[in-house]
DNA sequence: TCTGGGGTCCTAGGACCC
DNA sequence: TCTGGGGTCCTAGGACCC
């Protein structure tokens, strides 16, 4: 028996759609959005794409032109994006079985017993998405995942697809007309590395991949390739992620920054790192996870000729694995400082959690356990976080808030930069989107 | 002046064991 | 001089994704 096909939907230019939803006005105009600290291009409306705008440019080469062409420019707002992406997903998955979230703007669905109710399906799911939420979505079917994101980007870029295509149509009309237009570093699955790579063995295109000899490309690169060559072929390989949907529990935390401006001190580095701890340390109780290990690094710019490349990283070990920001936050100020260089510039840093441990399996003998060494400070602080604003109450001088919208997050010097935020529309009653009839 | 952040999986190589 | 073989586990680093 053949299995189900699966369906791939993901919306159009997410963060740029987002910020349109709110600023009707942004209708039909080159929007881009920037990643935090405003540096790179993340996201872009059809029509900067248009203008030439490549995704992940450093928005500084470009902004005096793009600002000529009359882009708007939006700083990153992570809150307005994860809370209409919650949406967005609950009315997908009314439609569709099996919802898998890959990512904050796409996810996978199963198709239904026949083709017709799936097509059904996927049009009454774009339709609703659209007036539900206000952002175009598009659709792709096809039998295995990397078939389902080709399919998907047909959909995308053929305006008589009408935002859904199934790769057995496509597939039927085009022939291998289809793979041989796509690059192969359009290929999920194949990145720059990878392309490079295959382009020297005269592999240019995703017909290229779909006939070469999968056990060679086994032996020459990866299993992870040649899958994709078999899933090229309708071979479905790629499982599905452990139930995404419900929240994936992490098998690591990463919480990094780059700095609005370099730190040089160890007093400042301290501040940062610590907070980048406590917010690192409120996703691993959300996912009821302890931490075993604490590692913290920072780095200099690798874009700064003048002056030598720095990066220090250290691990500390806890003696009981633990979700208490307290300890937490030291262990990752233990790992660097006696590393630490107080005269380079440095422009980034983060903290790691690693050797994670589900918390409902973690027991240790009476008065051994080292998250009872606080009384429940970390729910005091996520509970204080919730009912007042992130930022409020936290340990150490990290803790402090600022007073605009440009430093909120603690106040401190070394914030990110975001000059161009939009309002936080639907999580914040502050910032709330005002409509006026005439 | 100004170049993101947060994950996953795989592999190679070293340590260690019998 | 030549110096086992095969297995496991761990870690660092590479490559990829959005």
């Amino acid at each position: 028996m053949v299995a189900r096909p699966v369906v791939l939907a993901d919306a159009n230019s997410f963060f740029a759609s987002c910020e349109t939803v709110f600023h009707p006005g942004l209708q039909g105009r080159p929007v881009v959005v920037l990643s935090n600290n405003d540096g790179c291009v993340v996201a872009r409306s059809p029509q900067a794409k248009r203008l030439g705008i490549a995704n992940g440019v450093p928005w500084f080469t470009i902004r005096s032109q793009a600002e000529q062409d009359g882009v708007v420019a939006r700083s990153s707002n992570y809150e307005l994006y994860a809370s209409l992406s919650a949406r967005m997903m609950s009315i997908m998955r009314t439609f569709l079985p099996n919802q898998e979230i890959y990512s904050i703007d796409e996810c996978f669905l199963d198709a239904l017993p026949s083709s017709s109710q799936t097509l059904q399906a996927c049009r009454s799911m774009r339709d609703s998405v659209l007036k539900g939420i206000g952002i175009p979505i598009s659709v792709g079917v096809a039998h295995t995942k990397t078939l389902a994101k080709i399919s998907n980007h047909w959909a995308k870029s053929h305006v008589s697809a009408h935002g859904i295509t199934r790769w057995d149509d496509i597939a039927r009309d085009q022939g291998k007309n289809v793979l041989t237009e796509i690059p192969i570093d359009e290929v999920w699955g194949v990145g720059r590395r990878l392309s490079r790579r295959l382009q020297a063995l005269g592999m240019v295109n995703a017909w290229d991949l779909h006939e070469a000899d999968p056990a060679s490309i086994r032996h020459r690169f990866s299993v992870q390739l040649e899958r994709t060559v078999l899933e090229l072929r309708g071979i479905p390989c790629v499982e599905a992620g452990d139930d995404a949907s419900q929240g994936r529990r992490t098998t690591q935390i990463l919480c990094s920054r780059m700095f609005s401006h370099p730190v040089t001190g160890w007093e400042m580095m301290g501040q940062a790192l610590s907070v980048y701890a406590q917010k690192a340390c409120r996703r691993l109780r959300n996912q009821g996870s302890l931490c075993a290990q604490v590692s913290a690094f920072c780095s200099t710019s690798p874009h700064d000729d003048e002056h030598e490349y720095v990066t220090l990283h250290g691990t500390t070990q806890l003696s009981n694995p633990c979700d208490d920001p307290l300890t937490i936050a030291k262990a990752a100020c233990d790992a660097l400082r006696e590393r630490f260089d107080g005269h380079a510039r440095f422009v980034r840093a983060g903290v790691l959690l690693l050797s994670l441990v589900d918390a409902a399996q973690f027991h240790t003998l009476e008065g051994l356990d080292a998250r009872r060494d606080t009384h429940g400070l970390g729910e005091v602080l996520d509970d204080a976080a919730r009912r007042f604003g992130p930022a409020r109450v936290g340990i150490g001088y990290g803790g402090i808030r600022g007073h605009d919208r440009g430093n909120e997050d603690t106040g401190a010097q070394w914030t990110m930069r975001r000059e161009m935020l939009s309002s936080r529309s639907t999580t914040r009653w502050d910032e709330m989107a005002v409509v006026h009839a005439v």
